[in-house]
DNA sequence: CGATAGCCATTCCTACAAGTTATCAAAATA
DNA sequence: TATTTTGATAACTTGTAGGAATGGCTATCG
């Protein structure tokens, strides 16, 4: 037979009282009960824990080693216990959350923060990558959850809208815009590179291509925050989320297309199987709820 | 109701087979009564560890953390159990030795080399200090043994004789030594520090009375070992532990002083409560065998 | 010195908890 | 639809941990 947690905490207690009927007390047990577990104990190492004197009790020196280590014991399985409870509950763990461009600039900061408080002992382990990047990657299971541009059809992914996000106009300050989209027709473009964000290079030249015309791309970045210091510096136009309207780049002016293409949807994806999992459970409702935007 | 080990144990078996019935095999007992383990287990941290599913059991990513924490708690909890085992049985620990000048070069050296291969979890502390040092340091609790001169007539001190010292004269080579010890009588002496060790210095000059005259002290030092080399020099002769003669110092004579107050016992001490002190027992006992002198 | 008090061990009994056997239920094949 | 696999449940049994009462040892006190 093993020891037992519950004989190493009676153990400790006795240690500290060095008196069987304090230390029942305290364990809420009687005297006997405390004495014979302490016996089981003792025939378990072979041998005296104790020293039984008159009106005095004392550890032998195995009984010093054995509360030394019996008490850093307790302190450990204590901390398993919490962390599995929290685990259960998606309070500890860890989450891998994909992200792309978009998103990013979007709701996805103000919901980390907001998750981070509430579930500090979750690790969170972002992976930058694109839509269809993260649709391999949920389906491979190596990430959790991601932020994706919809619709995504899979049957075993499922999908929660969270934000319309739309590609506006990035144009210095000064220049026409009379005419809409269309007047940037004959502009130079600076767009985010297509190795970087395929769908959403895509999405731009077919917002463009809405309003009658093929966006003449003269540099191609891989930052949105590049992308719009080069439209101040006069380098060229773009269309960026409008979420980009976070980033205030001075002299820089974002306007509606008025195409209906401009828009979109993100939302989140995770996989069928995990909507037990309470943790991508607890960060889906935490995304739900409502949240300030722009 | 806390977490007891038992429950880890049936949950980390568990985890490894991922099978109630194979699980409950291993642990020798039904598979209803493993399943029971689990709830219980899943009761205590408000959750499920494992996902049944048909011909499939996986952990939920709570699970495979407790699997994880389990697995070190379990192992930590046996080295408990092991070093609480081996100290009841006298074989870890502390054990905190008192030696003097003359125990070193006499059994001392051998002795502890043969306990440390007995009980090669037990640290030994040595701690170099005189007989009357060492019973007050016994009486306070400071050290477990002590190897001092005897005798001891302290009430709480048991005693064991464990071999005979005695002086011998030290003198260089060519030096007359007819007459014994007396021969020495108007020789410059070169003796270890009455402060180290009032009674060995005490003694010294004793047995120098015996034989009939006070020596004309030149020199004191700390060491035995500067001893007989300032002896080797020239400086002066002394009266050195035979047991010196293990250093080896070249050139130097150790010679019967041929006077009966040359010889003293030297034996272990120790505290009469810790008799029942497996560490200080086996510590005895080792020494009480039979062992090769010089 | 006998009485007393303090304190741990022992004994005996009860009750609950944990195990066993038998059976059920769900899910995927064949 | 029958069968197989496998975990959960039900009903019953048993081991054992805990409670109350008691015993026994030892130092102290009247």
């Amino acid at each position: 037979m093993a020891i037992e947690l519950s004989e190493l905490r009676s153990f400790v207690v006795l240690a500290d009282h060095l008196h069987f009927g304090q230390a029942a007390e305290a364990l809420h047990v009687s005297q006997p009960a405390l004495t014979k577990q302490i016996q089981r104990l003792e025939d378990k190492v072979t041998g005296p824990l104790l020293i039984r004197g008159y009106r005095r009790v004392s550890l032998t020196p195995a009984g010093e080693i054995l509360r030394d280590r019996a008490r850093t014991l307790l302190r450990d399985a204590e901390i398993a216990e919490q962390m599995a409870r929290l685990a259960v509950n998606g309070k500890a763990g860890l989450l891998r959350i994909g992200f792309g461009i978009a998103s990013l600039a979007a709701g996805l900061p103000e919901i980390l923060t907001r998750f981070r408080q509430h579930f500090p002992e979750v690790q969170v382990a972002m992976r930058d990558m694109s839509t269809p990047g993260q649709i391999e990657a949920l389906e491979r299971g190596d990430i959790d959850v991601g932020f994706v541009r919809l619709p995504v059809e899979r049957p075993d992914l499922v999908t929660l809208p969270v934000l319309e996000e739309m590609l506006v106009a990035a144009v210095p300050r000064g220049m026409s815009y009379r005419k809409g989209l269309s007047s940037l027709r004959n502009e130079s473009f600076v767009v985010i590179s297509r190795s970087v964000s395929t769908s959403f290079f895509d999405h731009l030249v077919q917002t463009c291509r809405a309003a009658g015309f093929s966006p003449r791309i003269v540099q191609e970045v891989n930052e949105l925050f590049t992308v719009l210091n080069l439209v101040q510096a006069g380098v060229g136009v773009s269309l960026v989320p409008r979420s980009a309207n976070l980033m205030r780049v001075p002299h820089v002016r974002l306007l509606d297309t008025g195409v209906a293409e401009a828009k979109w949807k993100i939302g989140l994806a995770w996989r069928k199987r995990d909507e037990s999992d309470s943790l991508v459970r607890n960060f889906i409702s935490l995304a739900r709820r409502p949240r300030s935007v722009y």
